[in-house]
RNA sequence: GUGGAUGUAGCGUAGUUGGUUAACGCGUCAGUUUGUGGCACUGAAGACCGUGGGUUCGAGUCCCAUCUUCCACCCCA
């Protein structure tokens, strides 16, 4: 038998219903907050990835589904959302669109990495993208967005955690002071970060062995350096969380894998199984990045299967609201013709597609959970009348074969 | 990329120191029941035992490889 690939998830009626739920209540949210949908191609050329993400990453140098296509095209399967929608973005003169414009989206990305927990190759995002705006009050709304989501799935048990990295003015200081700091102690680090000293000093302060971890101890942070730009804007974001009643937590380890990010970077955490469920940042210099005006922006994407780990409720199925048991030519000409018109309007109809026997339908209108149940036989055609059962009471009524009294008995 | 665990009908399981035709429960379908479901009973379908090699007279069972799933590292949402 031929299975799905590794790292793939097929999605059952019993968990999609769970999905639309969660997925419906979200975008009430951006709704709310006036954000728009807008969906990007799943490939992009492979070049938006390493410019926007950045080489550096591990994302680009080692998780991409990169490919060429048959026209010699360096394709790659999106593993994130940003760079897309930026793009399009561009393309499209949405900067001509009144300012900022406010874009949210839910599509599947795709990374080629180990699975475990809440970790897949396919796997969906809901973000939202702010563009145009650098004032911190787009970092207070995009994060309180964000927050919104937790509180209206009611998840308990999520810390709030920020961070800021600054902008390439002041990092590019820091840095200096990072190197300095680094390279008395270079040749002890493990290679990658070794590797990472000329391009990407801030990385290694993000690394998890413990050798180097034990050499960052004391390493200057970034937080201590930031310019004055930075710093009376990080310190406007935080008064106003506070004055927003938001929890929050510094943390001067979250340096985001993505290379765009600059100044506020926040994610929101499962304290249960310290994942991060939401995570996002400012991007002041992806646009230029790529070739378009300077503008800022700033941004989050919320890991759906993660989300859906947390979010316990049980949705219900949609059960039939009724079901016609029909056998016979005539009768299931009557059948056909009554279920059009009550699907027409809107009610859900089973019948029988299998030319079963009477019973056999009694039983599967009993399995489905159909709500009532109405009985064509030769006697009711002829009188135009038919009982109608509710399944859960077993009462019967008498019903003329109209759409009027069908479904007067089983709107409730 | 590295390490650990795992794999028998759709699902959950049994299968002795290697020994006929791989068993059970749930589920599915049909019947008992040419006019009223849930219960019960009867029957049927459904498994080349993850895949490929090897050992053996003989492999679901032992060995090797490989893949999947789950978990950890790394990294991320």
């Amino acid at each position: 038998m031929i299975q799905k690939p590794k790292g793939t998830k097929d999605l059952l009626p019993e968990e999609s219903y769970k999905w639309q739920e969660v997925e419906n209540i979200v975008k009430k949210i951006f709704d709310s907050y006036n954000f728009k949908e807008i969906r990007v191609p799943v490939f992009e050329h492979t070049e938006l990835f390493q410019r926007g993400v950045g080489e550096t990453t591990d994302v680009v140098q080692k998780e991409m589904y990169t490919f060429d296509d048959k026209g010699g095209r360096s394709i790659t399967l999106r593993p994130e959302g940003t760079a897309g929608v930026v793009r399009a973005y561009l393309e499209n003169g949405m900067g001509s669109m009144p300012s900022p414009v406010k874009l949210w989206y839910n599509m599947a990305m795709y990374r080629y990495e180990n699975v475990q927990k809440g970790r897949l190759r396919e796997f969906h995002q809901i973000g939202a993208e702010l563009i145009g705006s650098s004032s911190y009050l787009a970092d207070v709304d995009t994060i309180l967005m964000g927050n919104q989501i937790f509180e209206d799935l009611k998840l308990e048990n999520i810390k709030l955690r920020l961070n800021s990295i600054g902008c390439p003015k002041c990092r590019e200081e820091y840095q200096k002071i990072l190197r300095n700091f680094l390279s008395k102690n270079l040749d002890k680090y493990c290679d990658t970060c070794k590797s990472r000293f000329e391009k990407n000093p801030m990385r290694i302060l993000d690394c998890k062995e413990s050798k180097c971890k034990k050499l960052n101890e004391n390493a200057p942070k970034m937080i201590d350096y930031l310019c004055d730009e930075c710093k009376e804007h990080f310190e406007n974001v935080k008064s106003m969380l506070k004055n927003a009643g938001l929890d929050y937590e510094i943390d001067s380890t979250i340096v985001r894998g993505l290379d765009y990010y600059t100044k506020t970077v926040f994610e929101f955490v499962d304290e249960t199984t310290e994942l991060t469920v939401l995570g996002g940042g400012r991007y002041d210099g992806l646009v230029e990045e790529f070739g378009g005006p300077k503008t800022p922006a700033i941004g989050f994407a919320v890991g759906v299967e993660r989300l859906m780990d947390m979010y316990k409720n049980k949705t219900e199925e949609t059960k039939p609201d009724l079901y016609i048991l029909s056998v016979g030519n005539k009768e299931n000409q009557k059948a056909i013709e009554l279920s059009k018109n009550l699907r027409k309007k809107g009610y859900v109809i089973e019948k029988d597609i299998c030319e079963r026997s009477f019973n056999a339908q009694m039983k599967y209108s009993n399995k489905i959970n159909a709500k009532y149940l109405l009985v064509i036989g030769e006697n009711e055609l002829e009188m135009e009348k038919a009982k109608i059962k509710n399944m859960q009471t077993g009462n019967e009524t008498e019903v003329k074969l109209n759409l009027e009294e069908i479904s007067k008995v089983i709107k409730d």
